[in-house]
DNA sequence: TGAATAGTGTCTATAAGACAATATCCC
DNA sequence: GGGATATTGTCTTATAGACACTATTCA
């Protein structure tokens, strides 16, 4: 194969045999699947994992809620694609956010071949409740996780009254995957900082950890091994209002510039 | 918009505003990027972690080494379409293989935009010295991993004699983060065991743990770990033909259907 | 003062690291 | 028997869970 027909063909990737070459000529190789991203915008407050959804308007799935996605741009990268999303359909920016999982089932979306690379992102409350729930068609789901530890599986949403939530498409699974890849960055990254303010007690942070695991853990020995981490700092202030003694607050120690 | 338009547009996955549709069709909608799979095949022995490699005979990137890959077809699943690259290119089957990363840089093809869904797969040491190796354009390619831990980032390629091998594309990130994926998961899971043929020593488990972490573990520490983990059936066997007590031979007490 | 949670100190159980002692094979 | 590694047992140290006790704030 000359370097002219790499050209012609113009997405020839592995052109290291003949063979393969036929192959990829032979597969409809003109024929391209669409690709998006799709971000899980995950919060946690009052013991509940909540993600951020959008009734869709069309078919299909018209009703039910989507995870907000976008198709991705010829010139810009996944990230860009994703950090754009959460900026165009949450006014979002400077969260965590990060690559999950790619959803490439051929049938997955009804009406064409769509992969998806699937993206989860953190906030900590008070900013995902700033998000534009006002307009119609936004949502705060409920998470409810019907597996134990990281398991693994789908999830259902429900609204804040208990209401089970249509999903649309696949995002059940997405959402799925993005409580256990955190369930499982809690065991060895400081990742729950990223669903809390800035400052933040140990007992804010406990219950975070409870939230996203879904089940209680033990007091004294989770405020020692965070203390002992040295991911944390604390910083002389304490907290007010509180009924009870107020308990100190803490920073955490290498925050990413947000 | 009418269900009509996005029909016709085709590929529209989350038509929730007119703001929406357009953006997409402002984003030149109708061009789409190629979607490929590479897949990072690993193996270990003698202390060392190795990857297949293909010698590409074309621009870009001629006569560097390059991961089998291959595009995705309309009609196949993601996992599919790794399990025929892993066939076709290396002629195995019923291993190990999991969706690892996507990489979607707008550059990373010169020719035009590429975005490829990485997967990694791991054999025995036998299993992966029987690859056709012979065809003059395969190869095996020592990894050389240049950071601790799970730091991450690109590996270098060697051939046995130590000489650097040229690597195409990112394909060096990809075979970086695949060792960063495996390091992580021998924390949790018996993912080593898929490195080992069916029967094995507790000192053969404990080289790949070894080669894969890239440090020396605590023999004594790790023995009873293995052995209380219940992962592990004694097959009752010892090893023959080496010149001291030969080790009990054990067993993945829940080793997949291979 | 009482309610409520923060924070400290101590004891116990479990897992990891160190190391010595014995076992078993081939030569 | 000698060389080499397997396997067992014991001691020490680090960490997690349990629990009692003291501290501090607001109502």
């Amino acid at each position: 194969m000359s370097d002219v027909a790499a050209n012609v063909l113009g997405t020839q990737v592995d052109a290291d045999s003949e063979e393969a070459f036929l192959q990829a000529y032979d597969a409809g190789e003109f024929e391209h699947p669409s690709v998006t991203v799709d971000v899980a915008l995950l919060s946690a407050w009052e013991h509940q994992l909540f993600t951020l959804v959008i009734r869709r308007a069309e078919h299909p799935f018209r009703g039910c809620w989507a995870l907000p996605g976008g198709f991705v741009g010829m010139q810009e990268s996944l990230d860009e694609a994703a950090a754009r999303v959460l900026r165009d359909k949450a006014g979002l920016e400077g969260v965590f956010l990060e690559q999950l999982y790619t959803f490439g089932d051929p049938q997955r979306d009804p009406r064409t071949r769509v992969i998806t690379v699937a993206y989860y992102a953190l906030v900590d409350s008070a900013r995902f409740r700033g998000v534009n729930v006002d307009e119609a068609d936004r949502g705060v789901a409920v998470i409810d996780v019907p597996w134990e530890a990281e398991t693994g599986g789908p999830v259902e949403f429900a609204d804040e009254q208990g209401g089970t939530l249509l999903t649309a498409f696949d995002h059940s699974a997405i959402v799925g995957m993005a409580v256990k890849r955190i369930r499982g960055k809690l065991n060895y990254t400081p990742v729950g900082f990223q669903l809390l303010p800035l400052e933040f007690t140990l007992r804010d942070l406990q219950v975070v950890h409870e939230t996203v695991r879904g089940h209680p853990v033990n007091k004294d020995s989770f405020r020692r091994r965070m203390l002992a981490s040295g991911e944390l700092e604390a910083t002389g202030r304490r907290q007010g209002d509180v009924g009870h003694r107020p308990a100190e607050l803490y920073r955490f120690a290498r925050r990413s510039a947000v």
